[in-house]
DNA sequence: GCCCAGGTGGGTA
DNA sequence: TACCCACATGGG
């Protein structure tokens, strides 16, 4: 399997057409995405908000957010599950960002290579590929790649990638496989994808029928 | 009750 | 290097 540039650009091409242009949401300010991603870990969107707004309305800033006491925050973010490890390591990002910038504000990543941002957000306990990528692209409009379970796993179906390759070898490669200003879209509408058939696979909907694109098949590039 | 949801980091072989 | 697992909650 060689996955090809022309083949993903395909993919991206029928997601389009099956989809649609994903409605670009109004981004958000980046120190309250990184908060969202790290809250939206294992979880699911819903707990992720539920969690996300508790910590916004009981705080004005992420700078009172930073010096609350810590079994407040968890307290506030429990919704979202992980509470023990999430919010100290939100509170600890929180903490650096102000100790190595002198403010809570991440607009100098712009002024970053996309490699550099990444990197930096990424020594961060907490902040992984996936959680820097979502920053990087959503929030500053970087040419990150975002790879969660849904990308991985719609990927290996598709052929985009060796079959035997770990999430984090897949990042760099799916990241060269699609065109930058495809990132968004297709980054959204592969999972939009890897939710429909998840779905369809349920014993409840027993005729997944797939999805008309390329079949949900390892085979997919010869269709 | 059981399974899963838009990860990450630490441990083990 | 390559797996494996803990971490926690809410909804279907």
């Amino acid at each position: 399997m060689n996955p090809s540039v022309e083949f993903a650009a395909m993919v991206a091409e029928r997601l389009l057409t099956r989809y649609g242009e994903p409605e670009w949401r109004n981004p958000l300010p980046a120190i309250d995405e990184l908060v969202s991603t790290i809250l939206s870990q294992n979880t699911n969107d819903q707990n992720r908000d539920k969690a996300f707004f508790a910590l916004v309305d009981k705080y004005d800033t992420w700078e009172a957010v930073r010096v609350a006491p810590e079994a407040d925050v968890i307290e506030c973010i429990r919704p979202a599950g992980l509470g023990n490890q999430k919010g100290p390591r939100i509170q600890k990002v929180l903490n650096d960002i102000v100790a190595e910038r002198g403010k809570l504000d991440l607009g100098f990543l712009k002024e970053m290579g996309v490699e550099e941002a990444r990197n930096w957000l990424t020594h961060f306990n907490g902040v992984g590929p996936k959680t820097a990528a979502i920053v990087l692209c959503f929030s500053l409009g970087m040419p990150a790649f975002p790879v969660d379970t849904h990308i991985y796993r719609v990927s290996g179906r598709l052929g985009l990638r060796p079959e035997k390759i770990s999430v984090e070898d897949a990042h760099p490669l799916l990241e060269a496989l699609f065109a930058k200003d495809q990132y968004f879209q297709a980054h959204l509408n592969i999972i939009r994808l890897g939710r429909e058939v998840c779905q369809a696979r349920k014993p409840r909907c027993p005729d997944c029928a797939l999805v008309d694109m390329c079949k949900y098949s390892k085979n997919a590039q010869k269709l």
